[in-house]
DNA sequence: TATTGTTATACTCTATAACTATA
DNA sequence: TATAGTTATAGAGTATAACAATA
């Protein structure tokens, strides 16, 4: 493909990336009260992936841990979860869902779906398995490495070349000293 | 295709529309500083559609027009777009693009695609065509039709049925009158 | 009276940094 | 010294409501 038409289409590639928001925004909408889209994700997670450590969830939200244990305390406080200790590490605390929670996330899901199911009624199974494929594999395309991106991007400068800068491993604030 | 299979399909999907999340961070970190995302979102669609007002430009956004305001105040005071008075209606203003804001929007455009073509490298054009289509239906499917999901949604209740509710045509918040 | 746009306020999500308690 | 998790603070995005100017 030429170079133009190829980088016209990562340009509308980023507008529909934008524009997921309305789609995230719609979700959101049918949420209970006191459980918003941050605290629905990790439940969803534990359902998924069963007992776990902070850690873990962080890595699999691809989000900082301390954002990580604002959500799960939200939910702890709730009865939605307990965080037992980890009798192989004391630091460290193991998450899981109690009857409570599993419950809520049983409605979620019945919610989630019907939704899903009223707005893309007129999908193929076959369309939403794809859009699913792309999608998750969008998301390994970026996921794998966090921070390659500009920490500090260049306030303008004509041809700016965004050179690839320090990669980080980790979902971590980096340690101060 | 079998209700329970298509109901864990749309549970995936679901999981998959929170990961985009990531995606969206990812781009976020490479814009200049005083130009975060939202303000990058009106000066691409002012690129594309041409000079507008407000109201169409919060319609193509899908967001409040007081979200829009801010947005456009913020381009506004540096300079990379102008609000003109519009001639057919004194309330209405007409927004348009600076040489500033050509030349700004022209850098994202540059970096975006550039950061794209590095993430997604190993996509052939037409994985990424499709994923183009499908995220744009998906937004349609969704877009169409705001609020037409429960404004205050049930505690929690076992068998809810979430009923459509009132369906608002406009972006707006809705007169308290 | 209805509509266009602005502003004030509040809430969610996120990242950074500083801190604790373990390892 | 390094790691697991918590908390405080700040920034961005959004929605709601109240308001001014005009239709």
């Amino acid at each position: 493909m030429a170079e133009q038409a190829q980088y016209e289409q990562y340009e509308e590639l980023a507008r529909q990336l934008g524009a997921v928001g309305i789609v995230k925004r719609g979700m959101g909408r049918i949420l209970p009260p006191d459980c918003p889209a941050g605290s629905a994700g990790v439940l969803a997670l534990l359902g998924r992936h069963g007992d776990m450590r902070m850690s873990r969830l962080a890595e699999l939200l691809s989000v900082d841990l301390s954002v990580t244990s604002r959500h799960v305390a939200h939910l702890a406080a709730r009865g939605w979860l307990e965080r037992l200790p980890d009798p192989a590490d004391k630091r460290s605390r193991i998450l899981r869902l109690t009857p409570a929670g599993v419950n809520l996330l049983d409605e979620l899901y019945r919610r989630t779906t019907h939704l899903l199911a009223e707005r893309l009624s007129d999908w193929s199974d076959d369309e939403v398995g794809q859009l699913i494929r792309l999608m998750t594999r969008l998301r390994a395309s970026f996921g794998e490495c966090r921070s390659t991106a500009n920490r500090h991007p260049a306030p303008l400068g004509p041809g700016s070349q965004p050179d690839p800068g320090p990669v980080a491993k980790t979902t971590r604030t980096p340690a101060s000293t």
